[in-house]
DNA sequence: TTCTCTGCAAACGCTTTGCACGGAT
DNA sequence: ATCCGTGCAAAGCGTTTGCAGAGAA
């Protein structure tokens, strides 16, 4: 435990970011979690631990993390943003039955990007909604 | 214009739906669009000839499209809703400077999903930011 | 001291819901 | 008479903004 956060912390000093207990924790909580959770799902767990949190903050840090590359920000549908301690480009799958959300490797090389000759890109946002295996399996 | 009419009422009957003065001048707008319009673009034009419409009835009329397959939604960032009267799969492109929403093609059979084996896909959502090729012109 | 960070309260913007009127069948 | 579509008003919900007090440098 003391190593995930030491972790943090020297993620949030290389790049320019002061180490307050809330961007620590926050940072640690996404670093250790795989399901990309919400802000209220940040919130929720950390009041816990910061009983004076409040959700502004947790708002106030994720913006700062995505303007200094340390998180990305996933946006499936209407709902909640949600958000990823991998700033690597990959994918997401909604399973529309049980909700999860499932990282995929994309090979952006073999993204065929027709008409985009000479544009300068700067994010990737790919993802897809349908049935998991495993609620198909629960079909059949 | 009375060629575009009929076939927004034809396109309508095939998927069921009954083609009232504003489903017909709502999927009549949005295939004669280029650009992805919102659902303000939509009622700002659209209440011009009918001045008793309200964007209720707009977002009624987009949900039930999107119900019958008719139209597709386009969400790009935290700003709200585009429609797209194009079901078929293909790519966003969002001009972070300009503004401006470009279409791409995407190969699906060339992405490769690893991970989603036996996973079954229903929507294909596929968006990127950056510069393009004009505001990158200016700025040189 | 000065600058930054936090967090309350309020505002904001897009979207949804409840409901009643009116038109179509 | 019944059903469906429309549209007003209000609520809902995630997010942002203004600002003041606390804390770090």
């Amino acid at each position: 435990m003391n190593a995930s956060i030491r972790a943090s912390v020297k993620l949030l000093k290389e790049k320019d970011i002061r180490p307050s207990v809330q961007r620590i924790r926050v940072l640690e909580y996404l670093q250790n979690s795989k399901n990309h959770p919400t802000v209220d799902n940040i919130y929720n767990y950390l009041v816990n631990e910061i009983p004076t949190l409040s959700k502004t903050t947790v708002y106030n840090i994720l913006k700062l993390f995505s303007e200094k590359n340390v998180t990305s920000t996933v946006r499936i549908g209407t709902n909640e943003a949600r958000y990823d301690a991998d700033t690597s480009v990959h994918g997401h799958f909604k399973c529309e039955k049980c909700g999860n959300i499932y990282d995929f490797n994309v090979n952006i090389e073999e993204l065929k990007l027709t008409g985009l000759d000479k544009f300068k890109i700067n994010e990737h946002h790919i993802y897809l909604k349908g049935i998991c295996k495993n609620c198909k399996i629960e079909e059949e």
